[in-house]
DNA sequence: ATGATAATGAAAACCATTTTCATTTAAAGG
DNA sequence: CCTTTAAATGAAAATGGTTTTCATTATCAT
């Protein structure tokens, strides 16, 4: 099954008349592998030890092209640094949740029947309303994880 | 009405131990007056012709300073800057609409109640299922505005 | 009115991200 | 397999949003 997503990511340069190049490869293969919603500094942390030669540039470069490619989607959850994250299939639905203190994310996908038929609606008022063409949205919470929590109450 | 929020941030201020400097007084009226979700740097130039004295770096301290205080929200909707939008009463409970092209920010109180009943189930849930503190959530949407889908149109 | 200290604003600095430019590499074609 | 072309790369420089430093100004308690 991952490989066969690998290729597809691969089809999707090609179609579009890109390069298969080793950063590329490289790159793409710690969200395969780690997944995660890393930001470009925690991947070029990551590949620095056994992949050292490929550039924090490059990284940049990649990531935004595989964002405009529709293989990795990015988010500003607020701790400013741009995340990214492996596009899955269409029908894999999720939302986030957000440590404040930390920044680490958690997907979730609870309830997601109950919210595409609230967000239906939502959307179809809110299109006809304001006149907007909309692509895409996000249903997040924001707030404290267990650790974070447990540190807090303990330097208190 | 308005006089008694402005009232009111000034004592959330004072209740702080902060002055009620005349730069702060000014930046804040930016948002009693015209509300919306600037970025500092719009809030900089709105007040570049008629309170020319008042610099970034006041504008950058004060909006943050309100932000921990709880007199303004701040938002990061992807475009590079952070947003702000001054806290109404808890009970102005809303969202907002971004267009990912022009980065309008329109905001909507559409469903509120249907949306309520479903964000504490799923926060519920979450907070059970993860062991999260969750503080709030957003349930917003990106797109394109009227504006943005006509130019696009205009000149395809 | 005075004094203390917070607040201010310009300049410098920081940091996430992008651009420039010389070099390297993927891939098409023979 | 070799050659050629142009895309991709990576380091350095640059950009721009945001923060820090430091000398000066202003608020507020007395």
């Amino acid at each position: 099954m991952r490989r066969k997503r690998i290729r597809n990511w691969e089809n999707r340069l090609r179609e579009e008349g890109y390069k298969i190049t080793s950063p590329r490869k490289t790159i793409l293969s710690v969200f395969e592998q780690l997944g995660g919603h890393p930001n470009a500094r925690e991947v070029f942390n990551d590949l620095s030890l056994r992949s050292p030669d490929i550039g924090l540039t490059t990284i940049y470069r990649t990531l935004e092209l595989c964002v405009r490619l529709g293989i990795l989607k990015k988010y500003d959850f607020g701790d400013g640094h741009s995340r990214y994250e492996i596009a899955n299939e269409k029908t894999d639905h999720h939302h986030h949740i957000i440590c404040e203190k930390c920044s680490k994310v958690i997907e979730y996908r609870d309830f997601l029947d109950e919210e595409t038929m609230l967000i239906k609606k939502i959307q179809n008022k809110l299109e006809r309303k304001y006149h907007f063409k909309i692509k895409q949205h996000a249903l997040d919470f924001y707030g404290l994880c267990k650790e974070c929590i447990d540190e807090k109450q303990g330097s208190e």
